[in-house]
DNA sequence: CTATAATCCTATCGGTTTACTAGGTTTTAA
DNA sequence: TTAAAACCTAGTAAACCGATAGGATTATAG
């Protein structure tokens, strides 16, 4: 399941590449519009300026705003930042890889087969979407 | 994230697809073998016999079988049963949807757009294998 | 008939995560 | 100087997860 944070993170990124001003959108408004509790995008939006996707303007008349085109932004990468891992299981992750503590032998092991297969699925879809793709299209 | 639950659940299945005998297999037998928790393991195999892909033998000599065959048993289905939805987001949900609270409107919604493609591929990917592929294959 | 081995059932528990809230500090524009 | 905004730290209630405890029930073997 997708967190909320994720939800809402990507719903403001839309938000602000969907507004497209030469000025910054600030969070209350995006909180209002998208029905999303303020602290606690707050709290997301500072996650996405710290990992690169948003620039910001404190004080009166500031606000956030992206620092890339939306064509240049990839969902895989903005689920990495606020999810985490994209596949299903740590053991075939490529970005968080992770042993299992069972499990002596993974070429054996009919679940890490299997969601090997599902990894590359969404990997697929996420890294052919970028922020354009799914703000305009 | 697939939960310990699903991720042992599969593996027992696989277990049993496995071994392909005529007499049923004990929960403590896959418990030894796979490292998973026996009492967990006891759970989680009478959830999968409740829901059908399972069946069982109380007493001495007893244990659990494999109703179906293994190319017969998708891995949708065991996923349906023992992690709940497949999407991850309820609302592209086929099985188990719900609306959102926010989000007035579904078709304008990014996170919707997106995560209806992460479905379709997932589905795609689970759809296609049965027990027989990721237990023999 | 009895001992044993297995499933079945219910309840509980500690730990972690999630979604959110509280209460500020700092910076900037008007 | 005031107000509006981002920034920061901490806490918290609820849910969920993985596991454990302690048995009840059922079947087989001797």
């Amino acid at each position: 399941m997708l967190s909320k944070k994720t939800k809402y993170g990507i719903k403001a990124l839309t938000y602000i590449a969907r507004k497209d001003e030469n000025f910054p959108v600030q969070a209350s408004e995006i909180s209002e519009s998208e029905n999303i509790s303020q602290k606690f995008l707050e709290s997301i939006m500072l996650q996405l300026r710290k990992s690169g996707f948003l620039g910001s303007k404190k004080g009166k008349g500031g606000g956030y705003y992206l620092i890339k085109k939306p064509s240049e932004i990839k969902m895989t990468a903005v689920i990495r930042v606020l999810e985490g891992p994209i596949a299903m299981v740590p053991c075939v992750s490529l970005n968080y890889y992770e042993k299992c503590d069972d499990c002596p032998d993974e070429d054996a092991c009919s679940v890490h087969k299997l969601m090997i297969q599902v990894r590359d699925a969404s990997l697929n879809v996420l890294g052919e979407n970028t922020l354009a793709d799914i703000a305009f299209r």
